[in-house]
DNA sequence: CATAAATACTTTGATATCAAACTATAATTA
DNA sequence: TAATTATAGTTTGATATCAAAGTATTTATG
């Protein structure tokens, strides 16, 4: 039997074309029935995909930083393993599953891979011999600084031209939205 | 020699391990070395991590949906062509790949699979024999109105809670970031 | 006009990802 | 205590995805 739930984590696009449609001269995408003076902000409204964009977005700037600094080898999820382990010392698995929001299973490729690569090293669990701790090595803590520094790149650039204002409540409207999202 | 370039796509977290772990009792993630007054907001600022989580929930939202509608085949790319399609008779590869942001030899696969479920058809361009037309076929074109409601579910649920100006001052602030990132 | 360059698309190879099934250990229950 | 259930992690199989190389056709250039 096939499995269709797999390709859950690689729908960027939520159906979000109204804003390229737009470049292509076509505005309408959705129609509400809302009886708000607003209505029209929701009609034409592609908010979902502009996110999904700046999340592509966002990545492809991080995966530019971390080229530039010879990690061509990992993936933006290797990234989020080491972030994690940069706040704590020892991680099981399936803690980092739930922090990076990826499967137990795709988290035991990522976890090899970082091994294979000098990053991180696995440490026997004396208390649960069904799990062991994922820790960094000095080679993946020496990259600290770096993450720090190109985190604050990428929201330095996000926020270019904004002011104080403008970024503290676009943080509280995303606060608002991710938790009606979730 | 291995190519790094095509994990692009998959980068999920942004780094953003921030709104996790503060769960677990952490909340510093970044160090900013800003004069203003609202230094603080930016120095353990999760937002970009909130944004692709936003991503991600939007998408397994509109999985459930063409779940629901016995669509588990179809990944969120093939929706997103599908909603090209619904603005547009004829639309070739290179078009699809520039609207979805897909790589062209993506959409040979995506649409070849649309093809194999018989939601769209190729069609020969007669006035260039390297290139041919995507259409959908009336199984294909009986989609729209589903795919209508379930856009605008998604945005309701979205918005769930938030006034008119909040929606509005989102969509401006979403814009500029967008912007910046671009 | 003939050759070179550009464009449209496909094929090939690799990787991150998920779900389901599996193994091993721990916890619970009868 | 023995049997059942739950949990940690891996393996297997499938798919979306990208890059690079390849094919075919069109456009540009000499």
């Amino acid at each position: 039997m096939v499995c269709q739930s797999r390709i859950k984590c690689v729908w960027t696009g939520s159906f979000g074309i109204a804003g390229s449609l737009r470049l292509l001269g076509k505005s309408e995408i959705v129609e509400f029935n809302l009886t708000s003076k607003y209505y029209w902000i929701m009609k034409t409204d592609n908010t979902i995909h502009l996110i999904s964009r700046i999340h592509e977005k966002a990545n492809i700037f991080l995966i530019g930083k971390l080229r530039g600094l010879g990690m061509n080898e990992l993936a933006p999820s290797h990234g989020d393993i080491l972030a994690a382990l940069f706040k704590r010392n020892e991680v099981t698995m399936t803690e980092i599953a739930t922090l990076i929001h990826r499967d137990r299973s795709t988290v035991t490729q990522l976890v090899r891979k970082l091994e294979r690569k000098g990053y991180v090293f696995s440490k026997e669990n004396a208390s649960d011999r069904r799990s062991s701790f994922v820790c960094l090595t000095e080679k993946g803590k020496s990259l600290e600084p770096f993450f720090k520094q190109v985190t604050k790149d990428l929201y330095t650039r996000a926020y270019s031209g904004m002011t104080d204002e403008e970024i503290s409540r676009f943080q509280q409207l995303v606060g608002k939205i991710y938790h009606n999202m979730d």
